[in-house]
DNA sequence: ATCCCGCCAG
DNA sequence: CTGGCTGGAT
């Protein structure tokens, strides 16, 4: 096997093989912050069905004047749906200081951001990263479970904690906002194709440089 | 029956 | 740390 691979050459192996992924998949700004709240435990077809119930072309004026219950139903297909549009309520509230304008919410200092974030009702860690990283212009590292079960696998020494894997990670990946957005993306795309909770180490692009598949198939030897 | 790009309350 | 929240695809 290998030597272990930077992260920085972990994101190079994945991006040639996946391409380039144009992340967050969804129309507008709006709709990516949105749907960061609607995603949460859920599989992102179930996500579409809730924002095409919304319709394409909504704005936080809307949204924030549409009764909780109306809008619950709306979101329904997205699951957990009564307490997402609480957190959705909350979360517009917020936006509603910043008069609803993306860029202004742009011009404030990161960890300034993350923290008025997190002070949300249901905007954890890896919605406030992914909020950032995706509208805000603010790069950073999401140590999602994908991330998790990935770098676990390979044979990276693994932080206990989100924030710790997050810190991690960023002391030596590069501070650039497209290649962290890419670097998300590609790890979920992935973690949907290969690193599953069941692992399709067979024809994965990381069989050579993975713990997990080099076990995997000396086993089979 | 299991799995989805989590988060919060207890 | 655990349970609850919840629908839809497979």
């Amino acid at each position: 096997m290998a030597e272990k691979l930077s992260y920085t050459e972990l994101y190079r192996k994945l991006y040639q093989y996946y391409g380039p992924q144009e992340w967050w998949p969804s129309t507008s700004d709006f709709q990516m912050l949105i749907s960061a709240i609607l995603v949460q435990r859920t599989n992102w077809k179930n996500v579409e069905l809730a924002l095409t119930n919304l319709g394409e072309d909504i704005k936080a004026g809307e949204l924030i004047q549409m009764e909780e219950a109306v809008l619950a139903e709306k979101i329904r297909p997205s699951g957990f749906y009564r307490m997402k549009a609480k957190k959705i309520k909350a979360w517009l509230h917020w936006f509603q200081k910043y008069s609803f304008h993306i860029k202004e919410v742009q011009k404030v200092d990161q960890a300034v951001l993350r923290k008025e974030l997190l002070a949300i009702h249901g905007i954890g860690e890896e919605t406030a990263d992914a909020m950032m990283l995706y509208a805000f212009d603010k790069p950073g590292f999401i140590a999602d479970n994908y991330a998790m079960r990935l770098f676990d696998r390979i044979g990276y020494c693994l932080p206990k904690t989100y924030h710790a894997f997050k810190t991690e990670v960023e002391k030596t990946f590069p501070h650039d906002l497209e290649m962290h957005q890419e670097f998300h993306a590609l790890i979920v795309e992935h973690g949907k194709q290969y690193c599953k909770k069941t692992p399709l180490c067979e024809n994965c692009p990381l069989v050579s440089v993975c713990r997990m598949g080099s076990e995997k198939t000396n086993a089979l030897i």
